[in-house]
DNA sequence: ATTAGCACTCGACCAAAGAGAGTGCTAACA
DNA sequence: TGTTAGCACTCTCTTTGGTCGAGTGCTAAT
C-alpha cells in the first residue's frame, strides 16, 4: 500500500490534532476541520489504510485515532517543516541570553531556564567539561593543616579545584615556587599545557615529588574527563502539567528520570551530531524513557564539542518547535562561549 | 478544661496513627490499638473535649478526628521524645558522610542526598558561602582579549571565581604583579584580608587603579556576602509519594516552592538559631508553604554560622524522627566542616 | 472511488443503592 | 460522677445499571 498525498494530509492532521489536545481524533473532525472535501466516511477508510501501515492506532475499538510511534517518526523524517520563529523571538532569545555574561555555568543554566519557559517542555544542558583541553592557569593554595588546593583556570574561563593531601614538612613558600614553576610551563609552551608535557614535568621534578604527584593527579584528572560534565535540567514542572502525566506512577518515573543526572548524560551521548536528532519513545534505549521524547543536539566552539543541549518532553511533542527553538539556542549558545573565549 | 493525661494519651495516638495512615482515626481504632482499658464511648468523649480545646478535628461530621496543627504543635512542645538513633542508624550516617572529603559543595551535596534517604522528606541545605569572611588567595589570570578571572580561595578552602573586564593596555604579567601584591598583603597580615584592609589598598596603588578598583570590586562582592548562598535540595520525590499531593494543584505547587531557592532560603533565614525548629503548616509565612512543614537548624564552625540544614514536608510529618535526623546530621556536617577547615 | 446509512462498541457521566466506618446522644450502670 | 452499651444518624466510598455521544466498520447505492 503507498501513501498517497491525501493519507499525508490526514497523518499530519491526525497528528496535529493530537499534538495539541492529547485526545484521539476521529474522521468526522478531520474532515470537517481540514476541509478536504471529502465525506468522514472517506477519511475512515484511509485512516484504517494508516492504521494498516502502523502510523495510526486505536486506543480502544470505536474511538478516534491517534499516530503511533511510526506514525510520528514518519512524519518527522518526510514530513515536517521545522518552524520559522519570528523575529522577535529571535531577537528575544538573542538578547536574553547574551546579556552580561559571567561564569560559564552561569550561562548555561541561564540557557536551560529560557529553553525550557520557552518550550513548556524539560530543557537539558551538559556543560563543557569545566577544563577542556587546555590550561591556563594553575595554583597551588595552601589549606588547613596538611592539605591544598589545586585550582586550574581553563582557555575558556573554567575553573575546577581539587583538594590534595600534603606532606607535612612543605611550606607555603613551597607551593608558590611549584605553583610559579607550573605556570612558567605552562606559559612557555604556546600548546599551553599538554598530556605528554605533564609527564616529561614529572620526571623532571624529583624533588618535590609527593606535591607534584599529586597535583598531577588532580589535573589529569581533569583534564582527562576524571570530572564529570555537570547536567542542567530546567522546567520539569512544565512536564507535570502534560495530561500523560496524570497517571502517578509515570509522574514519579518522569521526575525519577530527571533526577538522575548519569541517565541523562547517557542519553544524550550519542556520537557526533552536528544536526537536531529526535528520539521517539521506544526509540530510546533506557527503559525508563521508553514514554519520552528527546530532541537534542550538540553545541560546538572551533570545531570541538562542548556540550549537549535538548529536550525532554512526551512523544506528542511539537517536533516542529522544539527542533527549531533547540537548534536556534544552540546557535546562540555557540556564539556566547566563542565570545567568552 | 484541662488536658489530663488520658487526653494526652488519646491524642498522641491519634497523632501517630495519623501521621502514619494519613487518615482520620476513629475512636474504637485508638481504645483497642492503644489498650487504654476504657470503651470507645468514652474516648469518643475525650476526642470531642479535644476537638473543642482545638487539637483535633473533623473533615466531616462522622468521619475519625485527625490532629489540628495546634494539635501538632502541642504534642511538638510538650510531649514529643525526639527519636533516638539507633547506634546502626548513627554509624552509617556518620560514615557515609565522612569518606573522602573533596570540595566543601561536594560534601553538603551529599549530605542533601542522605538526609533525604534517610528520612524519606525533602531536603535543603543552605551552603555556606563559598567565602565567609576570609580570604586565603587572590589569584588574577588573564582568559580572552581583555578579560581575568579573579579566583579567591576562603580559608574554609572555598573557590569563588569572576570575570572582569581589563583595559587593552594591561599585560598577563601586570595581572600576575598584581596577583602577587594582593597575596602579600593577604600573608602579611595574621588575620587574613579584611574590609578595612582592602580599603587601604585601594588608595595605596593608584597606578593600576582600573583593574583594582574591578577586582576589589569582585573582592567586595565576594565578601560581602553579595554571592548568595546556595541552595541545595534533594529527595523532591520523596514528598510526591506523600497522599496529601494526589492533588495536583498541591504537587504543581510544592514542586515549584522547591524550585525557588530563594523562597527556601528566606524561609530558613531565622535569626540565630542552635537547637532544631519546627515551623508547622500555617506557622509559616510564605502563603506558598503554608501546607507544609519545616524541621530546622543552623550548623557553626567555631561560633560562626556557615550554612542552615532543614527538611520540608507534609504537616502529617514524623517531627520525633525528622528533628533527631536533622540534629544528628547537622552535627556530623559541622564536624566535617571543622576537619576540612 | 466515494458516500450515505446503519448497527455496533466503548468510554464518560449520572443517579440510586448499599455497605462501612464513625459519630453524638441518651439512658443505664457502678 | 464517670463510664458504657445501644442506637439512630451522617457521610463517604463503591457498585450497579442505564443513558448518551462519539466514533467506527461494513454494506449497498451512487
Amino acid at each position: 500500500m503507498n501513501i498517497d498525498d491525501r493519507k499525508r494530509i490526514i497523518l499530519e492532521a491526525v497528528i496535529k490534532d493530537y499534538v495539541k489536545t492529547a485526545e484521539p481524533v476521529g474522521s468526522r473532525a478531520i474532515a470537517k476541520k481540514y476541509n478536504l472535501g471529502v465525506s468522514p466516511a472517506t477519511v475512515r477508510n484511509e485512516m484504517a489504510d494508516l492504521e494498516e501501515m502502523g502510523f495510526l492506532e486505536q486506543p480502544h475499538t470505536s474511538s478516534g485515532r491517534i499516530p503511533s510511534e511510526s506514525g510520528f517518526r514518519y512524519y518527522v523524517d518526510y514530513m515536517m517543516v521545522k518552524d520559522q520563529l519570528t523575529r522577535q523571538e529571535e531577537s528575544f532569545l538573542e538578547q536574553i541570553l547574551t546579556q552580561k555574561i559571567e561564569d560559564i555555568s552561569a550561562v548555561i543554566q541561564r540557557t536551560a531556564d529560557i529553553l525550557a519557559k520557552f518550550t513548556n517542555y524539560a530543557s537539558i544542558m551538559v556543560a563543557p567539561p569545566a577544563t577542556t583541553d587546555n590550561l591556563r592557569h594553575i595554583q597551588l593554595v595552601p589549606i588547613g593543616h596538611s592539605q591544598a588546593l589545586v585550582i586550574m583556570v581553563s582557555d575558556v574561563g573554567g575553573v575546577v579545584h581539587k583538594r590534595i593531601d600534603l606532606p607535612e614538612s612543605i611550606r607555603p613558600e613551597d607551593l608558590e615556587q611549584l605553583s610559579q614553576l607550573f605556570n612558567s610551563n605552562l606559559h612557555g609552551n604556546p600548546k599551553d599545557i599538554s598530556r605528554t608535557m605533564l609527564s616529561s614535568l614529572r620526571t623532571e621534578l624529583l624533588y618535590r615529588r609527593q606535591v607534584i604527584e599529586r597535583a598531577l593527579e588532580a589535573i589529569e584528572m581533569a583534564m582527562g574527563g576524571g570530572y564529570q560534565q555537570k547536567v542542567f535540567i530546567s522546567g520539569a514542572l512544565n512536564i507535570v502539567n502534560q495530561p500523560e502525566f496524570k497517571d502517578f506512577d509515570k509522574l514519579r518515573n518522569l521526575l525519577l528520570v530527571l533526577e538522575e543526572h548519569d541517565l541523562i548524560r547517557n542519553l544524550l551521548s550519542e556520537s557526533s551530531l552536528k544536526e537536531v536528532r529526535i528520539k521517539i519513545g521506544n526509540e530510546n534505549e533506557a527503559e525508563e524513557i521508553k514514554e519520552l521524547s528527546l530532541v537534542f543536539s550538540s553545541y560546538e566552539v572551533e570545531g570541538r564539542e562542548k556540550g549537549r543541549i535538548g529536550l525532554i518532553g512526551p512523544v506528542r511533542m511539537e517536533y516542529w518547535k522544539a527542533s527549531a527553538s533547540v537548534e536556534k539556542v544552540r546557535d546562540i549558545v555557540q556564539d556566547v562561549i566563542k565570545k567568552i573565549n
